[in-house]
DNA sequence: CTGTTAGCGCTTTCAA
DNA sequence: TTGAAAGCGCTAACAG
């Protein structure tokens, strides 16, 4: 049994196709015998429409594309769960496209997705060159971006707030009685974990404490890194009682370079992390930390872009700044020092 | 600027709009002359042909859906990331679809590519039921599926040798000494991981070692389940020197009892698990584990697909089983009990 | 070497 | 209440 069309089910229903388009689409009022003819054959013949000729004429295709690093990322896997569940919700098919950090590929599925008439683009860069967006914005497509400034284009973006991330963790350790706290931060300051650290600054200062940079050891934002960061925090001979780590993933290397100097986490030091990866929930001990909504970030993409395709509204790009949340697991507890 | 279409390039270069397509598509030898004036009106408009439009007349959309039940499952992320790679080398794009383990919605998702008239689809199934895939294949959409067998269906089927990694984990522990060792298994004998108990009763036969059910506790697949399977070893009294756990999640929550009880990993008793998900990696220890090629099987599966396609040739369904690998990590080490 | 034209499957005016 | 017919953007005979 070939495909059939719309002709195929008119003929065996004995109507025109015109008449079969507007029973399928509802679209205008068909008399009952008809329109019971034609659910038959349907029936029998056990046809679905083309989507895509349909598109053809309709000007809209009902899909979007995801653009990802690499969806295999679970933090990307988060999101762009999200944004397939609300996709679904919302009657929207998602392409997904893994640019694997490179610019190129980038511009090529940017370019595919122009040429597949997508309806709107959900884009996580890599860079910040603006000029595959650019390009979408122009041909007045819909985009959403994630985790970057919008700067002068005519985008949404979502983001979340780092620095009041950051200021929250720390405000976390501060009530806990930590007076002496380090700062375990990435190489550079431009990122967005550097508006992290300015968080962690704001409450100390709020505070009343001070921090000096011999206690704020920086890291690659890798394992690694948070090993040799915290290495690095107790061979300063300085005394801390927390740390603050700008990620989880240098959180759970300086717990692993902790325990192996003897120190036992929370008891001696207490960590907290930022981000929420899944390691955070399994790691020794379990990581409290700051999460950031991922889901809930890709269903605000969609919502938006949707918003944007039905209601045509360009009212200009909006930013969102989404909310981080505590969670408290194992990894901190009340200061016990002294100096208390 | 709104979209351009063929014909307006073909007016800016003053010729018809079958050479403009003949030149996109180098599909017939045209005058340097006129081939130049085209691309140069491309290239002025910034003209990109409409995919779909030529999907109505070719019959291919160069599309795939893949349906999984969780793309934010870092298993199923790993096979889509197979997947979504392999298919861009192939000139393939692909619909993510996540059917959240429900019949329904799996259901609607294959209408839905159906519609979308998708050269094919890659499925993971969540039920047995063959209802979905069945009208895939009356209809002759390629299908390539995971972890299921294929039955009498006309489909592709990509899965891994259970049987023998287990196997193949309880050799390792064999060949480093272990006499006394224990299995940590799954609740139901008919899963998949059912069949890697089987493989660890054939090497354990194979050695001449024997297995005491006693020595078998089950788990519910679970961290949670894994730590109550090992306090159920530690209180029988029954001695042991190695842990097969037919998951790593299991084998992680057996290493948290094993080290609550004071003992040591992999000193006092080597752990070894299966499928390798990340948290293998950064758990304490790391752990020893048996790996699936998740993405590898989602590359395989794209590329029966695009077999299918290209060649048209129905050569009948296709089982593979995809080879296990063992990755060792620290959580076995030679037996170094006084009866070794 | 190039242009005209008939569709691909569907929607939607325009007439009846 | 219904049908004929003109496209949507593109490809590929067919005819110069």
């Amino acid at each position: 049994m070939g495909k059939m069309t719309i002709k195929d089910i008119a003929k065996k229903a004995g109507v025109s196709i015109a008449t079969v388009s507007y029973v399928i689409n509802k679209s205008r009022t068909v008399s009952p015998e008809l329109t019971k003819r034609v659910l038959a054959a349907i029936e029998e013949i056990g046809y679905y429409p083309d989507i895509n000729a349909r598109s053809l004429k309709s000007k809209r295709t009902s899909t979007i594309g995801l653009i990802v690093p690499d969806n295999s990322n679970p933090f990307f896997a988060e999101i762009a769960k999200g944004v397939e569940d609300a996709g679904f919700d919302a009657g929207f098919s998602v392409l997904l496209c893994n640019s694997n950090a490179m610019l190129e590929r980038e511009q090529a599925y940017i370019d595919l997705l122009l040429s597949k008439r997508v309806d709107g683009v959900i884009f996580a860069p890599t860079s910040l060159s603006i000029n595959p967006i650019q390009r979408l914005v122009d041909l007045g497509i819909p985009v959403a971006v994630f985790y970057r400034e919008a700067g002068e284009l005519d985008v949404d973006s979502i983001r979340i707030d780092n620095l009041e991330g950051g200021y929250r963790a720390t405000r976390h350790l501060i009530e806990l009685g930590h007076k002496q706290v380090a700062c375990i931060r990435p190489l550079s300051t431009e990122t967005p974990s550097g508006q992290r650290v300015e968080g962690f600054k704001r409450a100390m200062d709020e505070a009343g404490l001070s921090y000096s940079s011999i206690l704020m050891p920086q890291g690659n934002n890798r394992i690694k890194g948070g090993e040799a960061a915290a290495r690095e925090l107790l061979n300063s001979g300085k005394k801390f009682s927390a740390i603050f780590s700008t990620n989880d993933a240098m959180a759970i290397g300086a717990m692993r370079a902790l325990r192996d100097a003897g120190l036992r986490i929370p008891e001696d030091v207490s960590v907290i992390g930022f981000d929420d990866i899944i390691l955070a929930r399994y790691s020794e001990p379990p990581l409290t930390t700051i999460s950031q909504p991922k889901q809930e970030a890709g269903a605000l993409a969609v919502q938006r872009i949707v918003e944007r395709i039905e209601l045509k509204h360009t009212d200009g790009a909006r930013e969102f700044i989404l909310e981080t949340e505590l969670i408290e697991r194992c990894s901190t507890t009340p200061c016990r020092s002294g100096d208390k």
